[in-house]
DNA sequence: GGGTGTTATGTAAACCTTTACATAGATCGT
DNA sequence: ACGATCTATGTAAAGGTTTACATAACACCC
């Protein structure tokens, strides 16, 4: 029964007394073959427990059946979950899905450009926002794609997240509905699509309630905990303060609280702060933080569906598909203080 | 340049006016060739673009360069750094790495013997600490393969991972020099194998003290959140309360502490808490959280190496592969409170 | 100078599948 | 009843690679 050596498609059709392209149609095209013949097939199939060779097929049929799916860092708190939507999408399909890291480093999107030329994978899920591939000729041979997290900026391919700026306008909102009118953004930064539209949805809720964006309280970040904690020292240093801060990610808020933790302050009651993204630890911080629900494993669902439409339609169908943001109420936003009310 | 179809070896070989099977063995057994020849083929390769087509190659010779790396779930706070540490030693062999989930659902782990069987993988990584895979008939069939973070007990394959017993020995010789005597443990469990380890490591720790094991204060656990709470309770409910908690992770270390806070408890000051694995969370609990570290890359990296080298000399080297656990001193670990050291 | 090695290269088969094309048998319309 | 159409199946080629075997060139030794 368990050979050393699986079977092949030719052991099915000596059994079931067929030809080999019987067999395939049987399994492909069942339509195509006689009721009583599909049956001998699949029972031949059954005794030799045959699978199909995957690399025979992919290699006559020209793709794979992979999904390659490039990250700058697998342990981003935001990325397993992403990946269960596209995991789950993928193989539902047929398809697997395939993991690379880049860690920033352009040797590793070489790397990869050379794993998508060999016909290792027949779909690009991007979370860089960037086509990690030096020189933009080789784009000619990228396979089809969709970016996710993070817009692509550097090449026209489909995104799927979340809607940044309503979610950005959802938490301003909330500062400002608890009487907040100094209400720093910690995070601003060009590069990253993301960030720059959490910063219009800011823009447009300060404008949307009168107050403006007051640049001085607009600080540089780039997503990380040491970011938010630089923000709150520049802020002291230059002595202009909010009573709140709209991080542009968890990541940043945590920061902040660090930052005003250590500094001698009370999240909520000296300081309001949110954060974009929902992360686990969003939960275990104290005081738990107030924040901007990404619906991930949404996300990676979509993303997914899409780049498989493109894989068999061959046109892009929407360049972007964004999804609804949640704002998810915690502990760290109350009322400005006393001391701020005041000014 | 950019032709729409990838150049084969074919190509090369016209360029370089050679065959292709010189081509061949100018890349795969460069010793085997005459300079001149090699560098009239690198030449060509270089003008192509040339990449092996890794399916016709996975075909002729009978294996992929994958490794499927199974696990439970992917949202695993232990899992990304584990991942990392497999996928940067497989790359660095020319091995890429795919990823599967089973969300413990056994139909999820025949597809992916499925998937084993049809020839895409050459290797796996088994973080379920069990062979998925329904009849064990089908083990003939297995690749070479070795579990990480949790031993696998229904299949003799090699196991990489911290030695348990010895981190659990850390934590509660810690919690016996700061004086506790009565000292809980929590995530008792016979099916999973590490977690008996940390237990065994328990218990000798309580033996060298002279203190013994109380069984009123061992509790079982299945590692989660919720079953940290719900061994407080149960304690409450006994009325058998010890002064510390050694928990079997940090998971149930949460839940425990989440459980006292609940009912009015500080940590440490009222009940000392102990982890293990030091997730990234472990930072932000408040207290933060005193645990074990599992040296996750490390082990990544360890396991990746012996699952290659198992793949070319075929017999497994060692069965067992034990990193050393480190003690991560932070808040939620003090002297027993008043109450306690009068007892 | 002819047998013996050695070295470098070429030829062709094999890996397993899918599918265009060919074939043969059945069905149908008139 | 006969050509036309349709349906089910088979034959064989193709996809890109690796490698056993064959060949050819060359050096070497007695």
């Amino acid at each position: 029964m368990s050979n050393s050596t699986p079977a092949t498609i030719e052991d099915v059709a000596r059994i079931a007394e067929v030809s080999i392209a019987t067999v395939s149609r049987a399994i492909h095209t069942p339509e195509k073959v006689a009721n009583s013949t599909r049956l001998k097939v699949n029972q031949a199939i059954a005794i030799t427990g045959y699978t199909t060779n995957a690399m025979a097929r992919s290699l006559r049929l020209g793709r794979s059946n992979m999904i390659l799916v490039v990250a700058p860092d697998i342990g981003d708190p935001n990325f397993s979950n992403i990946l269960v939507g596209l995991e789950n999408e993928a193989r539902s399909h047929g398809y697997g899905v395939l993991i690379g890291h880049t860690q920033n480093d352009p040797q590793r999107g070489l790397e990869y450009l050379k794993f998508l030329n060999s016909n290792q994978a027949a779909g690009l899920i991007l979370f860089t926002g960037i086509l990690p591939f030096g020189h933009q000729a080789m784009t000619a041979r990228l396979p089809p794609s969709v970016g996710v997290f993070e817009p692509v900026f550097n090449g026209g391919i489909p995104y799927v997240g979340v809607d940044d700026i309503e979610g950005a306008r959802k938490a301003v909102d909330l500062l400002i509905a608890e009487g907040h009118r100094k209400i720093a953004f910690v995070g601003d930064c060009r590069t990253r699509l993301a960030y720059s539209r959490r910063r219009m949805g800011y823009e447009a809720g300060m404008d949307a309630a009168g107050i403006g964006t007051d640049l001085r309280i607009v600080l540089e970040g780039d997503g990380t905990i040491e970011s938010g904690r630089l923000a709150v020292e520049q802020l002291f240093m230059r002595d202009t303060l909010p009573s709140a801060f709209m991080c542009v990610n968890d990541q940043t808020a945590i920061g902040v609280m660090i930052g005003l933790g250590a500094r001698g302050y009370d999240v909520p009651r000296d300081f309001s702060v949110t954060g974009f993204d929902d992360v686990p630890q969003a939960v275990f911080t104290s005081p738990a933080l107030t924040t901007i629900r990404q619906p991930r494993t949404l996300i990676g669902k979509h993303a997914m569906a899409l780049l498989l439409e493109l894989l068999s339609d061959g046109r892009p169908a929407e360049t972007e598909i964004l999804l609804r943001p949640d704002l998810v109420v915690r502990n760290s936003v109350s009322a400005p203080s006393r001391a701020w009310t005041k000014r």
